[in-house]
DNA sequence: CGTTAAACCGACTGCCTGGTCGGTTTCAGA
DNA sequence: TCTGAAACCGACCAGGCAGTCGGTTTAACG
């Protein structure tokens, strides 16, 4: 095999690892060794190929977190025409992946957001950064969805955007150890009522 | 001083220095001697009130976070004629307190809440317990105020009370490091829309 | 004043963690 | 087959952690 091949592979066997366990255990909660055990790693292969723990888990937000909140969160978005009822499919989608205790990648965000706060601003930039990408995805789709006639103009879409995220966010944290098909249901259901009070009133 | 009185008070005393760092650092990040340190006492003087850590960030639960949500999130609406009305003030106090970088219970329910998720469960138990108490009371606000005309009579109760729980720590999580006022004033913009879509209509 | 128990002290232990480093294995290319 | 660099090993270090324990201080009370 290629060395080069050999190199990416071992990097991103450690950083599927480091994610699954960083997520489910939390980063501090987590030691190096934990990942290199589950792979049959030794110290030395983890730091020939990652400067320090700090610089792995941010090479694993810019490559998997990133990348997966862009193809689960934004993506579905950019190509539907109503933007309201395209935001309600992919988060229901989210959710489900949630129910069944795969990682979705919005409550990834969330989660380490708050696990480094105030602990680590270097890495709370990052994510911040990718909740920036999807704010900013969501308003464009929301303005494009007022020019297409999906939205009512006087709406704000910013607010809303955050309004969104933020309902996101917490639904996930409040599906910690709760009933999560009942917490999706209500979600999504109360979400729709939101949604139509920002739709345009349809003359009958 | 009655010797009642002083354990009482140490013991308070390091309940409230230990959640004042276990928040802002995280509990697995914060070691008893930093809290000792704070306070000037000893590992002797810990051990001596409380039998571990653990034991100890429970008093913490049980004693402060829980009268604190209790006052600061579920009094103010108890007696409020308007269920909606008083929740919006409510939340927006809560996130004026967290605008000046004090505490606000919510969050930190929400924080210790996911910080614990898969770690801890018996001390998310107690968490979930306190959100348990918010969603209650939040529930029978709002079917009081179906009662008295407040509220649309058709509209799910659960469902909304889960909704603004999940709205208003999602926006606790956006507020980390990003535009606080901002997000706070787009968000009770936005939560009055919805509020709006739960709302008897008025016939005028 | 002397007694006694509660309150507190701080050195210590055993364990774990991130990170280092000299050495070994693997394998593509000459 | 030989060689050299990339990839990997694992013993080791320094520092931090929760929790222990024998001893000291404090102050209420007889």
């Amino acid at each position: 095999m290629d060395k080069n091949l050999k190199r990416m592979a071992t990097m991103h066997r450690m950083q599927v690892a480091g994610l699954e366990l960083f997520y489910t255990q939390g980063y501090y909660n987590t030691s190096i060794d934990d990942i290199l055990k589950k792979l049959n790693l030794s110290k030395g292969a983890f730091y020939y190929h990652f400067q320090s723990k700090e610089e792995f888990f941010i090479s694993i937000v810019q490559n998997l977190v990133f990348r997966k909140v862009y193809s689960m969160l934004i993506e579905p978005i950019e190509g539907e025409p109503n933007p309201l009822r395209a935001i309600e499919i992919c988060l229901d989608d989210a959710l489900q992946t949630a129910e069944h205790n795969e990682m979705d990648f919005g409550f990834v965000l969330a989660n380490f957001m708050t696990e480094f706060n105030g602990r680590n601003e270097k890495i709370v930039q990052y994510l911040r950064d990718i909740c920036k990408v999807w704010e900013v995805n969501l308003v464009t789709a929301l303005q494009r969805g007022k020019s297409d006639g999906f939205v009512e103009r006087h709406i704000d879409s910013e607010g809303v955007a955050s309004y969104i995220m933020a309902s996101y966010f917490g639904i996930r944290t409040l599906m910690v150890g709760g009933n999560a098909r009942m917490l999706r249901y209500n979600y999504i259901q109360q979400m729709r009522f939101y949604f139509r009070s920002l739709s345009p009133v349809v003359i009958a």
